[in-house]
DNA sequence: CACTGCTTCGAGACTTGG
DNA sequence: CCAAGTCTCGAAGCAGTG
């Protein structure tokens, strides 16, 4: 009786540990399909945003070509094509010194639209075929405004759903261009342009290039997709600064970039993975370089109109270079944040050795110039770049030789020709550079703007430089002294001549 | 493999504007 | 005069070609 009653026991503890079993089995199947849900919730998301994308680019692949046809006979305006360029110039900036790096064409004389919608109606376009391919990934102004609209309704306090983060995203990593930004307008275009003479006067340039500051609000509603609530950046950077900052092994590679990433970061606490994390971490990245450009710590709201999003470039690489630009961007910024914690002198040093490479200051990186200091200091104090640091330099004593060095110094720091600094970064690919002039120049490596034209082939080129040198094949003028022909060209001992001449000019 | 042409960038020289 | 912006040259590196 006695082990009967065991049994019996024993039979109810097992149903009881079977039935428990199975309720953890469950949960967690539940759990598993949940997420896997989850999962296949946004990858239908995406896919549906893609084939919308995808629609929206085909039909303006057609609109294009409708045009390409019926204005194919500027044949050398149509050479370029803009690419938004986002560049970040490394340098202490205000609020209003935002530069809108669209590299948006204009005409010399026109008044730079000041949206979209104004563009679209104003400028003719010329789109050559060639760029059609590319032309197809940028982005439907009637869609982007009509998303932006949607943007600038929520924008007021309330932070984006989910389902409305997502589908900002998607449009950050749109060119925030409309399909006439691609193109120019030659309203002279008649006749051929001046031989070499670039499309793009230097005014226009820095028109282009510092627009941003005079942005017009109605712009800032399309450009400022990417702010989020401030919580989300305080969320991304307590993450990220558990990690800390080495933990970023920011490398030139965009794709190594993401591998670098702490990929624990993606699951929460409990191990699930956090699926709007990426949803949101663009966001997060983005709106956090704001506060170091502006000096303020507080996050910048979308009033404040401080800071430009990013716009990738319309290529199919363009997410991928937004991503990285964030996450470099962030980077920087936590590691402006982990300075201004550290006692001075020590700040630049640890920062150079965390990440000797793509420098991490958002604001100027001047703060890494090793060479002096107090060079730094006075640089800032000069421009009035960084008032934190002016005070600081109050406290230097310098007589008037050491001042004059400071200045000398101080002028090799600006051309970073003793430091090999580069205070100039490239949005697009984060690449830096020495001179602003320089990082202007590589924009056109994304924009593929082309504004030289040799005036025998047509043929364009980015520099006047390249340019010279091409013509130069065209004149059978050689490196060499031109008192020196060639006998004629397959000549090996000419040919050589010429190398030589070439190498050694 | 050598040559050629092109792209891209660094940096000195020069120009411009305050 | 100086800071900032721009022009220009030269070099490195790459890809195409024979």
């Amino acid at each position: 009786m006695a082990s009967c009653n065991f049994q019996a026991q024993l039979v109810s503890i097992m149903e009881i540990l079977a039935k428990a079993a199975v309720a953890e089995i469950n949960k967690r199947v539940d759990d598993s399909c949940a997420v896997i849900r989850l999962e296949m919730t946004q990858s239908q998301r995406d896919i549906d945003v893609l084939k919308r994308k995808y629609q929206m680019m085909e039909g303006e692949l057609k609109k294009t070509r409708g045009r390409v046809r019926r204005k194919a006979f500027y044949p050398v305006a149509s050479e370029r094509s803009s690419y938004p360029v986002k560049i970040v110039l490394n340098k202490q900036r205000n609020s209003s010194q935002w530069r809108d790096g669209e590299m948006a064409v204009e005409e010399d004389s026109q008044t730079q639209p000041t949206d979209v919608e104004q563009r679209a109606e104003t400028e003719p376009i010329l789109i050559k075929d060639e760029e059609i391919a590319e032309d197809v990934w940028k982005t439907d102004p009637q869609e982007e405004l009509r998303i932006t609209g949607e943007e600038s309704g929520s924008k007021s306090g309330q932070p984006p759903s989910f389902e409305q983060r997502h589908c900002d995203e998607d449009f950050i990593t749109q060119p925030n261009i409309s399909p006439e930004d691609s193109v120019e307008h030659y309203p002279n275009s008649d006749g051929p342009e001046e031989p070499g003479t670039p499309r793009l006067t230097s005014a226009e340039k820095s028109k282009v290039f510092s627009t941003e500051q005079h942005r017009p609000a109605e712009d800032e509603d399309s450009l400022e997709l990417v702010m989020v609530k401030d919580e989300k950046k305080e969320e991304l950077d307590q993450t990220t600064a558990l990690a800390g900052p080495d933990r970023f092994v920011m490398d030139e590679t965009d794709g190594q970039l993401w591998t670098s990433v702490d990929p624990g970061r993606d699951t929460d606490p409990d191990g699930h993975p956090d699926f709007s994390f990426h949803a949101t971490e663009e966001y997060s990245q983005n709106i956090s370089i704001f506060p170091s450009h502006s000096g303020v710590t507080s996050v910048p709201t979308m009033t404040d109109g401080v800071g430009p999003s990013l716009h990738s470039i319309g290529k199919p690489h363009a997410d991928m270079f937004s991503t990285a630009a964030h996450m470099k961007r962030h980077v920087r910024t936590l590691a402006d944040e982990t300075r201004q914690q550290m006692p001075e002198g020590q700040s630049s040093e640890t920062l150079n050795s965390n990440n000797d490479r793509n420098s991490l200051a958002l604001q100027p990186r001047q703060h890494q110039y090793r060479a002096s200091e107090s060079t730094v200091r006075m640089s800032e104090c000069m421009t009035g770049s960084n008032m934190a640091t002016t005070s600081t330099f109050s406290g230097y004593s310098l007589s008037h030789s050491s001042f004059n060095m400071v200045k000398r110094m101080r002028t090799q720091w600006r051309s970073g020709s003793t430091t090999g600094e580069k205070p100039y970064t490239c949005e697009q690919c984060g690449r830096n550079f020495t001179k602003q002039y320089n990082l202007i120049r590589h924009a056109v490596v994304h924009s593929g703007e082309k504004p030289y034209e040799c005036t025998q082939c047509g043929k364009c080129f980015t520099q006047r430089s390249s340019m010279k040198s091409h013509q130069r094949t065209h004149i059978g003028e050689s490196p060499v002294s031109q008192n020196v022909v060639p006998a004629y060209l397959g000549d090996p001992h000419t040919s050589l001549m010429l190398s030589q001449a070439r190498w050694n000019k």
